[in-house]
DNA sequence: TAAAAATACTCCATAGGTATTTTAT
DNA sequence: ATAAAATACCTATGGAGTATTTTTA
């Protein structure tokens, strides 16, 4: 039993008549003729009445054109989706927290008013859980910050940014720039590792001979930023996340010569992946995207 | 799109793998690959990442699959169907108000006990009704009685009954037998032309040289018979109907010997039409039925 | 190196066509 | 005599096979 089977089943119950059904297909007389005769042996009963002029429905025939005629409906609206599959079918990504927070945004506006039929599924993880997600195949895109992942990847550096070493006004009592060796020996308010901004604080140290032992571990930059203010100690946080607070004098920036704490964005696809036009403009999005947020606007945070 | 681009779409993404799919599909990996290939051109886009060792569906694909899950499934189930179509295929018919009242619902009885899947549609009918229910198409067999209709019809008579000419006890001043002339004036309350009770006593009438003019017609038996107890006039009615009521000596028998009121009960079906086995089965019912309902039992008027 | 998919090619089953016969009015 | 379906017979497309190459971990 084939679909083509059912469409000349529904066809010739339409007109009655083998001739014109074979017409509306474009096929021949005979051609409908064999596939009703083929039901039929595959019924094991008779699907039409011949009579003089024209051919009817049997009982039996009406039932199985029952069954088929949904049947062929759903392949109708999936024959016209056919070709759209690749518009409709959603993006699924996963993005590091800093850069669903200063990137992303903007870079789903600039998206979605190219592509506004293609949803965007966002899931929002540290970097190591990012890797994770693309390699098992959940998502199609990884937006990831901090060191280049090892495998089978194609990555992408769309952008960078800084990270503050930073502390409330009055908690340093000398002035001016510190050494390395001075800051490992701070209380230090910083996030877990696995996190870019942890590892690379890490391995700036690390570059200098020291390691960090932290007061304060969190998961969460927020939490670390006010304890920061609180004067609880000295944390390392992501330049565009506090920008505001060292505007505004809440929060002083300590300087470091010695580290160069920068972090590289990065986009990570599967090498063997094939890049749909919709995931190809999204790329373009996230390439061409200025990153932070708008002046002024309130910073969501996560 | 053909349901074996489907099937083998199901496949690959249930396993996971080509080669896996086509072994579960008993074909060759090369017919698999070819299949999707197909699918992916028809899509304009791939359906699968081919990673090492395994493919895994795209959005797009899952998006495809979750639209021919449900299509494979109906086909699932009407495969499963479609060698007891037959079966479970209604039978259509019509009958004729004294052939349903006496003798059908022995003959379903005993064909439900052999066909207990099959279930028919009865339609009552007068004659003339039901011949054009059977040329329209609208059931498969007509139980009908009086004269064998005429054109490209399959007749079977299977049972007979006589009428009865009847009034009420006191109604006839003389005793014993009347003639025909006698009969054709009195007051007469009879069915309506075109009912089979109608028409046989009418053309009996006919061959004696006389016409009937009812002071009563009515398109219900059970109207005359209340009638002919009231000592309104004489009535004509099938035997079966009236059996009780003379037993009891509501009615009495009026004998005219030269009226031979007999209908035949007569199974019609389209010549072209193919009998199914059920309906093989309701014939014999129908043939092996002894006609009455069961001595005692209340007989549904109509 | 191994395991899987892609590909080049070949074959044949069957969907479909042509021409004719059968059927029923 | 006509209009339609059935049928005998033929053709060609495409579904599936074999053998080989490519790919990537």
């Amino acid at each position: 039993m084939t679909l083509r089977h059912f469409r000349i089943l529904q066809t010739v119950a339409e007109t009655g008549s083998f001739t014109k059904a074979a017409d509306r297909l474009y096929i021949t007389q005979s051609a409908v003729s064999h596939a009703i005769r083929e039901m039929e042996e595959e019924a094991g009963t008779e699907l039409f009445d011949r009579l003089p002029r024209k051919v009817r429905l049997t009982p039996c025939g009406q039932l199985l054109l029952e069954e088929v005629t949904p049947i062929l409906a759903s392949c109708d609206t999936l024959e016209a989706h056919m070709g759209r599959l690749e518009y409709q079918a959603p993006l699924r990504i996963v993005s590091s927290i800093t850069i669903a927070s200063f990137w992303l945004p903007e870079a789903l506006r600039s998206f979605h008013s190219e592509w506004p039929d293609t949803e965007v599924y966002v899931d929002v993880a540290p970097a190591a859980g990012a890797m994770n997600l693309l390699q098992k195949g959940k998502v199609d895109l990884a937006l990831t910050e901090g060191t280049l992942p090892q495998g089978a990847y194609v990555c992408e550096i769309f952008a960078s940014y800084s990270m503050k070493i930073l502390c409330a006004p009055g908690y340093r009592k000398k002035p001016g720039p510190a050494d390395v060796k001075e800051l490992s020996q701070e209380k230090l308010l910083l996030r877990e590792k696995g996190s870019a901004v942890r590892d690379t604080f890490d391995s700036a140290l690390y570059l200098n001979g020291y390691a960090a032992y932290p007061r304060w571990t969190s998961v969460n930059s927020q939490a670390l930023m006010e304890a920061a203010k609180a004067g609880l100690g000295i944390t390392v946080l992501p330049e565009p996340l506090v920008e505001k607070e060292i505007r505004k004098g809440e929060l002083i920036e300590l300087e470091v010569p010695d580290l160069k704490l920068e972090n590289e964005l990065i986009a990570v696809r599967h090498r063997s992946k094939y890049v749909t036009m919709p995931m190809r403009g999204l790329l373009k999005s996230v390439r061409s995207c200025k990153g932070r947020t708008a002046k002024g606007q309130e910073i969501p945070q996560i």
